[in-house]
DNA sequence: TTCTTCATGTAAATAGTTACATGATTCT
DNA sequence: AGAATCATGTAACTATTTACATGAAGAA
């Protein structure tokens, strides 16, 4: 299986115990969202293909009416995850509206580019 | 004009002075990439939708049998530039794999998973 | 009863990268 | 002559978000 972005995002969280899809969103959203995030659109359709690929397993698990599927890794998943977290491979990327702003504020007057930094400081002291 | 992700990256770097495309991406592989990164595919379009909207101005400037358009921008763009920096929003996003592979090194030895760590802090160092 | 949360899923749109085609000029 | 750089541009692909459809269960 070519691994995606979101794959070892999913693997990982799965690896720490069972989840549904739902789960996984909410979770990533509390925890790694700040420097990996990841939507629904990405999530389900990743699961499906974990699955196939049999780095987890899922389960039915609805209550009543309410459908659920809970997925928990394999012992192949673990073993990829394991590559993984032994791999070199580190991509970073920024993507900071603010710095850019402030990287052409000399086009602002002094005391409106200071504004600008003060703004900055006070949204990351606040993140 | 709707503007997009490169639109203020672009406009911006202009309003330092006139410059082609390909000047524009150099500049900004030298500068703001580190924190708003554009390729060819999002600059050349870019130049393009801002010049119908009248934001920027091209001139051919080709020497010899080599083709060139040095771009400027306009008293509009410039008025469009200043908006933007006294606007607010602030689109912040980190990808960065290194830090997702710290948060499940749990499930590595830790004399590993503090290899990692200490591999991470090089990085960026080295950055 | 109504609102919120649980739960799954996808279509459509937007964003962004990669890789290539093309050809001139300049440097070694 | 050959390599590097200047220069423009886009097609195809990959990535990602947004918004919606659907419906049950639980809380107020």
């Amino acid at each position: 299986m070519e691994p995606t972005a979101v794959t070892w995002a999913v693997l990982g969280l799965l690896s720490h115990g069972p989840r549904s899809g739902y789960d996984v969103k909410r979770v990533v959203d509390r925890t790694i969202r700040h420097f990996w995030a990841a939507s629904y659109g990405q999530i389900y359709p990743e699961l499906k293909r974990l699955e196939a690929a049999r780095w987890i397993a899922g389960q039915e698990a609805g209550r009543g009416g309410r459908s659920r599927r809970v997925y928990g890794i394999t012992a192949r998943g673990r073993r990829e995850l394991d590559g993984w977290l032994h791999g070199f491979e580190t991509r970073i990327e920024l993507r900071d509206e603010s710095l850019l702003r402030l990287f052409f504020a000399d086009a602002l007057p002094v005391d409106e580019a200071l504004g600008l930094l003060a703004a900055r400081r006070e949204g990351y002291c606040a993140m």
